[in-house]
DNA sequence: CTCATTTTTGACATATTCCTCATTTTTCTT
DNA sequence: AAGAAAAATGAGGAATATGTCAAAAATGAG
């Protein structure tokens, strides 16, 4: 096996001492195994054999699943919400931001599908991995707030609707096109309580240099 | 065991021969243990203890638990939809008959958590309860479209945005209280293209039997 | 009430998964 | 390169689940 097309976590341990080498690949393993099997239906043998390591090996680092679960999706909050804010850290305005922030984290799940999916199983699982996850959208969308653009009251229901629309979309077109991210990017404004058409332009003016058409 | 407060399947096989009265213990036990512990969490042996019955007697009337989850969610489909359509059978105005399904269903849900927490888990693995589920919705929607209050393209992935922000609502809040009905009413018809302050106004004329404050 | 038919039963054989641990293998420091 | 420490191994015992079936019990039509 081991047969991924991502290395994240083995890329974050290389060169360091075996033991973190081999937790990364069996995290690397677990992102492919939970994405395909989802995290009910996964066994610990599924995700060692991926790994090319004993079963027995996993004993050595995690003590059940849920820790397994918990660090990998929590790994994957951090690696990915700090690569969108970073590349947004001269954004300042609201809409601009939230349009696009989901397109960057539905174009990532267009390259690496089984990240997003890894990470929302987690959020749903997890409270630590729904705070980390929570966190940032929570800061933009009370930006919008009040920069007076968004419409509406900010609590957790609606962050909560927020990242349903973000797992519609990998649900419904797991291949990501852009038409879905687009409808996704509006459907989010629209939540916030932008008018169909100002979304729209919002969605177009943030994402011209991400998408076509 | 069965200690159930719903008795739906049940109640449809009183009077009925034994076979069918099982048949109704069985799917009645599978709505509470499937909402309890998931579907992929559910051993046939929670769904037969729960019923009162042996366990080879689950093997008389379904070959595994896909089947049972298929017959299960299909019937609380039918019933649930069939339910609320007839309540709005003289309703023609789209927002409002939106406003009111959506209020009426998150009310079944207060009074019966289970019914659309396995409704909705069936929606998402049975194709056939998704189309069941999102028929009635989606001409409604396409009604809204046409009488212009609804600003925005019908598609798949729209109705699948309207159906996850009802799940999310029964997650982030399993009380179901007015306000999350009410917010989660409000949302929807921002999902479909009215103003925040519509939206409001709707929900209010709606839903003004249905909910207090 | 009778008794053929239907339904239920639960022990059991099979299969799966978990987790441990004594042993072997690898690592890496000196 | 030696050898102590670290890591990996995988056989196997314990626990749990599945699906079968011959026998027992319940049903309900006449």
């Amino acid at each position: 096996m081991n047969s991924s097309a991502h290395q994240l976590f083995r890329q974050q341990t290389i060169g360091k001492k075996k033991r973190e080498r081999t937790r990364g690949a069996l995290l690397d393993s677990a992102i492919s195994v939970f994405a395909n099997k989802g995290y009910e239906g996964t066994r610990i043998s599924d995700i060692t054999a991926h790994a090319d390591v004993a079963n027995g090996t996993f004993y050595n680092y995690y003590q059940d699943k849920d820790q397994l679960l918990h660090d990998v999706a929590l790994g994957l909050a951090v690696e990915i919400t700090g690569r969108i804010n970073e590349e947004m850290s001269d954004v300042t305005h609201a809409p601009t931001r939230v349009a696009l922030a989901t397109a960057k984290l539905l174009r990532t799940s267009r390259k690496e599908p089984e990240w997003l999916d890894v990470l929302l199983q987690g959020a749903f699982i997890v409270p630590e991995v729904q705070s980390a996850t929570i966190q940032y959208l929570r800061q933009d969308l009370e930006m919008g707030v009040d920069q007076g653009e968004f419409n509406v009251d900010i609590d957790l229901l609606l962050v909560n609707q927020f990242i349903s629309l973000i797992r519609v979309a990998a649900l419904v077109d797991p291949t990501m096109s852009d038409e879905t991210i687009k409808s996704t990017c509006e459907a989010v404004l629209r939540l916030v309580g932008m008018t169909t058409a100002n979304a729209k332009t919002q969605v177009i003016a943030a994402c011209e240099s991400l998408l076509e058409a």
